[in-house]
DNA sequence: GTGAAAGCGCTAACAA
DNA sequence: TTGTTAGCGCTTTCAC
């Protein structure tokens, strides 16, 4: 890879590299002749800084680090595109690594990022991750960092969410006036805030309308629903509870789904026998059968949000920051999956 | 971020940065004893090297590049994930970017990674992409690239795809065989090698059952779906014919679902005035409405086999490498989206 | 067996 | 206005 570096441009031009390189930073101490000639020397010669050059030398990089649970998955690759959009106007590379809900692999991706001198992190934690030590280092070294979706309590620094509590309240309200008594939650590891803001949702809402929560009603998945099994096991039991629940609210894309595949292959309608509300971002909810009732969440836009204030903490480093978390409005869609009574 | 360099380590034990380099490369010409100290100390402080200045060094970064349309896409997400897991056990890092099928950004991509000195790119082309010379360029500068999926005909490289051809016939083949006549093909802009190959596929199978080709019940699609007006205006486009198709064979997951969200919103009953089949990795088709007929590609398998390729490439590169075009097969998946005749 | 020095590409403090 | 030099972290000749 014969690139051409600041050296061949100087050679060619018998000019010193310093002096290059003030050239093509266009240097207010550079004659104007000498800039020209360099410039044009430059692009002919489709020079192109070595950003590792640069990262060494200044330990910056332009570039952020992104860690999240899974790409293939719809809400975090909306999540994702909304990262890259800002990121990428404002000049700055995305580097994504997925922690497949490992910690171990979460930690691994975080010292790597780190030693590729990314200048910020975007986190959203791996549902296995309960140590946070690691990023609170990093934290500690003043790398900035911003949280988003699954965000952990005791670090302070700017996190976005989704209103979890808000999204939870109005889909279990909705299954509640739809005439649903006995309505499930089926949840990721209770370790996640989303876990516990969707739980609290939940239950204000059953309590709000004067229904009692029963414990037995909720399950939490330790893998989310990507193994398939758990997840059966778990709507299994509900469904042999001496009252089985004619209302599911599943927590994320992969439980609902997970979810509507063993009602499918058990043969249980939707909603006659069993009405179900799904907290997912998939893009297919109106093909779904039956078409499903959705709580989306602004994925896109808690990207942009969360690589904007990254971004901010990045160029305006100040000691004292208030930090913020946003919460942005979920959207309940209402469709054939949840209404429509159950058949006695 | 105070990380601790070499240079720590040899002020600290009192020793040349030489030799602690080579003490931690565990080279043979080190006393044992040194050498135990140097590894324990810095295993004490939890030294890790710094990878940009081995790149620095020796234009290596053990991390390769990806460039793909887009994540938000089950197909190209399992690519990924296929990408990943082989990468990762190999010690290799894997960088990935979207051109969000746009010529422009690919080019960005390309010279970004290049520039961060990538040791390979595996790239899977933009359908907006007819000129190569950015790829040709490196590769005659000795950068391995691997294609896979959407690869170029006349650059001489290892290459990966599904087995279009195959795929398109069975999927064409079925539908015959269910009883449809008047097959259409929702396809991507012509200049796509996966667009050509699922087209002659379409074409041979329409032959061999004697169904003469007619060029109006082909749609290219510019955008691959991803712009709605344009789906539906092709689809409009279709059902307007004198002798409008009773099956309809879609050659992406875009293409597929967009397909049938203007079925459902004009109230057109699948199977039963139209019968469709997909190529597409959407995770959901046995929930859809009806539940949907798919080819799948191997995505996962065509990721790893890629990725194997190109580290090959890249480890031991060899100026006579006999190139090879690996394809793999796809997989028909019949449900109830093409079967049952249409009600006349 | 260990150290000094150069170099990867670039910038910046200091000289001229 | 331009050049010299040092240094970012590491490896690797070449000396000792």
């Amino acid at each position: 890879m014969e690139t051409i570096t600041i050296k061949d441009i100087a050679k060619a031009l018998n000019l010193s590299t310093s002096t290059v390189s003030r050239a093509l930073r266009n240097s207010y101490e550079i004659n104007p002749e000498t800039k020209k000639l360099v410039m044009e020397y430059a692009e002919r010669m489709n020079y192109r800084p070595n950003p590792i050059a640069l990262s060494l030398k200044d330990s910056k990089s332009k570039s952020i680090g992104v860690i999240i649970p899974e790409i293939a998955n719809h809400f975090f690759s909306q999540l994702i595109n909304g990262i890259e959009s800002i990121a990428y106007n404002l000049g700055y590379h995305v580097v994504i690594f997925q922690s497949h809900d490992s910690y171990e692999r979460e930690v691994a991706n975080t010292n790597y990022l780190v030693s590729r001198r990314v200048d910020g992190l975007l986190v959203s934690l791996a549902s296995l991750t309960t140590n946070l030590i690691h990023f609170q280092e990093l934290m500690e070294k003043g790398l900035p960092i911003v949280f988003l979706d699954r965000v952990p309590n005791d670090i302070e620094t700017h996190k976005v969410v989704a209103d979890n509590f808000r999204g939870s309240y109005e889909a279990t309200e909705h299954l509640i006036l739809s005439g649903r008594k006995r309505i499930a939650h089926l949840t990721s590891p209770i370790y996640l805030s989303i876990t516990t803001e969707r739980l609290a949702g939940y239950k204000k809402a059953l309590e709000d309308y004067g229904i009692p929560f029963d414990e037995s009603y909720v399950k939490y998945c330790l893998y989310g629903g990507k193994i398939k099994a758990e997840n059966e096991a778990a709507i299994e039991e509900m469904l042999n509870l001496p009252e089985p629940p004619d209302a599911i609210f599943t927590a994320s894309d992969r439980l609902t789904t997970g979810c509507m595949a063993v009602f499918q292959r058990k043969g249980i309608r939707v909603p006659d026998e069993i009405a179900i509300v799904g907290f997912t971002n998939i893009s297919v909810a109106d093909l779904l059968n039956p078409p499903l009732t959705t709580v989306m969440q602004p994925a896109m836009e808690m990207g942009q949000q969360a690589v904007e204030l990254l971004i901010r903490l990045i160029e305006h480093p100040q000691k004292d920051e208030k930090f913020e978390t946003r919460s942005l409005k979920t959207a309940l869609t209402i469709r054939a999956s949840s209404v429509g009574k159950t058949v006695v």
